[in-house]
DNA sequence: GCCGTTTTCGGCCCGACTGTTTTCAGTCG
């Protein structure tokens, strides 16, 4: 685990435990923001060993914060994570997670019956002990047992690859519906996270009772959580939890703002709000009377609430796009514009029948030509990678000209002659010079050794990057969302590096990848670094997939110029040209 | 614990639903 990653935890704990022994909130939630913005820090907290005012300048990160972190660096411990861990029983943090299960009732299981870890408490379910305790009743016991369950077969995140579909899916069926008048997703789906923990939905319909039932009795909908008059929720049998709000049409905005998030985001512009004597939920922003209630409950006309622009503009804000509301996003500086799948012209990562796709060259450029690309590059894998069926010197001079012939054949698009050229394990690539001055564009890419100490691997991306014929460095490092953690090489350094030599660093748009990740586009981005985006596509659908690499581009904050996929033919091609 | 466009002290977002109670605490997002 990284350097990052173990702080964060600690802090993540800390907060924990202070929640168990039912410290202040607000010291609980200023924990818990510095656990986020650890885990999230592109590069490596290692350096900052010496760098107390580097601490202090993060926003979120106080004397407090940053001491103990220091403390870490320097040690390998936290006092105070020690001292309190000696207050508490060992497993009882883990029963917070628990759905349905908060801190007071922790604390009470504890406290009152002795309750200490997720065993205990299945036994203390099945032997009666629960319902001795005051307000246990027989629905919260019944509610805690099959929260239980639902941990044994729920597994992480839902990668977005997954979640998307089942969303688009579900809302077109129920704006089919005839009093549905509008529907929509929302949440961090809508943010385009790469992980999502559960979908919302947002809708405004003429028919509550008909939308509602239509949502709780779909066919995939195994459980229940929730039936209100507003808001239902369900869990599927994939073990995704779906809330479906339902809203009246003059607060969509409103609504869709607050269902969208972050939470973060939505703090700050409601603490905005107060500054300005305005008052925001999600039923509108509206003037500050003074008065006890809710202003939409006491009749009073918002100063903003139908769209989410004019709750911005109320606000004196600019419109923030929901790819760039994380908590990380300041609020006041202005997006600029980002790219989008129509910017999109250029698909440079791409592979066919003679590696490990499925199409031929022709099908795939027309696949391409199809989607209004004006440039396709054919990017095969590497002699290497055997378990891929990657190209023999003597096959790739065969593939080349090939790919020409393809190109001279078909009008209205390019096809390049590429290679997706592995970088080995010490730095050096696949091929040999000569050969890849062949190619109109190479791909360089780690495949293996994925597991290398972070200064290694560092080196290593480095001398790819610097290599006068790479063009644009793959999946630089190697993760599988949930199932690798791949690289951690200096991302700074690297991005450094790019800029300096000209090379694109990739977003991998395929869903199980998303490499760059978002917080190393922003990195990227503000480095003045070149970004491509690809999809890395074997087969037609993969085209499709473009979309999650652009919504993590957006998250990076990426506008049109730094990404070579938006840039026009002739600007492209005399980029490829200038590293031959 | 963090922070400052009236503050270095005193704030720190807002509402829905559930379950167990007879008016609300706890949890969630």
């Amino acid at each position: 685990m990284s350097i990052n990653r173990e702080l964060s935890a600690c802090f993540e704990r800390i907060a924990s435990l202070l929640e168990v022994l039912d410290a202040n909130g607000f010291k609980i939630n200023a924990n818990r923001k510095v656990a986020r913005i650890l885990k999230e820090l592109p590069e490596d907290l290692g350096q900052y060993k010496d760098d107390r005012k580097g601490l202090l300048a993060m926003d979120g990160i106080g004397a407090g914060s940053a001491d103990r972190i220091l403390e870490f660096l320097q040690t390998g411990t936290i006092e105070e994570l020690d001292r309190l861990s000696g207050e508490i029983p060992e497993g009882l943090t883990a029963l917070l997670d628990v759905p349905g299960l908060g801190p007071k009732t922790v604390r009470r299981l504890w406290q009152e019956v002795d309750v200490t870890s997720i065993e205990k408490l299945q036994t203390a379910i099945a032997d009666g002990t629960l319902e001795s305790m005051p307000r246990m009743g027989a629905k919260t016991i019944a509610n805690i047992a099959d929260s239980l369950a639902f941990m044994e077969t729920a597994g992480d995140r839902l990668g977005i690859g997954i979640a998307m579909p089942v969303a688009e899916d579900l809302v077109a069926r129920l704006q089919a519906l005839s009093g549905t008048r509008q529907i929509t997703y929302a949440g961090s789906l809508r943010r385009g996270r790469e992980t999502i923990g559960d979908i919302d939905l947002l809708a405004v319909t003429d028919d509550v009772e008909q939308l509602s039932t239509a949502f709780t009795e779909s066919p995939e909908v195994v459980k229940i959580l929730a039936r209100g008059e507003t808001k239902c929720s369900v869990r599927l049998e994939q073990g995704i939890q779906i809330d479906l709000r339902m809203v009246e049409h003059d607060a969509f905005g409103a609504a869709l703002m607050y269902f969208t998030g972050s939470k973060e985001h939505n703090v700050l512009l409601r603490e905005r709000a107060i500054r300005h004597g305005l008052r925001l939920n999600e039923y509108g922003l509206f003037p500050e009377d003074g008065e006890n209630g809710t202003p939409q409950s006491r009749g009073v006309a918002p100063t903003a609430s139908d769209t989410e622009e004019s709750i911005y503009e109320a606000l004196e804000l600019p419109y923030h796009p929901p790819e760039l509301r994380e908590e990380r996003d300041g609020i006041e500086e202005s997006p600029g514009k980002l790219v989008d799948v129509d910017s999109i012209r250029a698909e440079l990562h791409s592979h066919t029948d003679a590696s490990d796709g499925v199409l031929s060259i022709r099908s795939l450029a027309l696949e391409a030509k199809a989607r209004g690309l004006h440039t396709i590059a054919v990017t095969d894998h590497s002699r290497s990678s055997v378990q891929a069926n990657g190209l023999s010197e003597k096959r790739l001079l065969a593939h080349i000209d090939a790919i020409h012939e393809v190109d001279s054949e078909l009008k209205g698009i390019r096809v390049l002659a590429g290679s997706e050229v592995d970088i080995l394990a010490d730095g050096s690539l696949d091929y040999d010079d000569e050969l890849l001055a062949k190619l109109d564009l190479v791909v360089a890419s780690p495949h293996v050794a994925l597991r290398q100490d972070p200064a290694k691997a560092t080196r290593r991306l480095l001398q790819a990057i610097r290599h006068p014929l790479v063009h644009i460095i793959g999946h630089p490092t190697g993760r599988i969302i949930n199932r690798r953690e791949g690289l951690s090489p200096d991302m700074p350094k690297l991005v450094e590096a790019a800029r300096e030599c000209d090379t694109a660093l990739e977003i991998n748009a395929n869903p199980l990848r998303l490499d760059l990740r978002d917080t190393h586009v922003r990195l990227a981005v503000d480095a003045g670094c070149l970004i491509s985006i690809d999809t890395d596509a074997h087969r037609a659908e993969d085209f499709d997939l473009l979309r999650y690499g652009v919504l993590t581009a957006r998250r990076g904050r990426l506008g049109p110029d730094q990404c070579v996929n938006a840039w026009t033919a002739k600007k492209l091609h005399a980029w490829l040209e200038s590293k031959r």
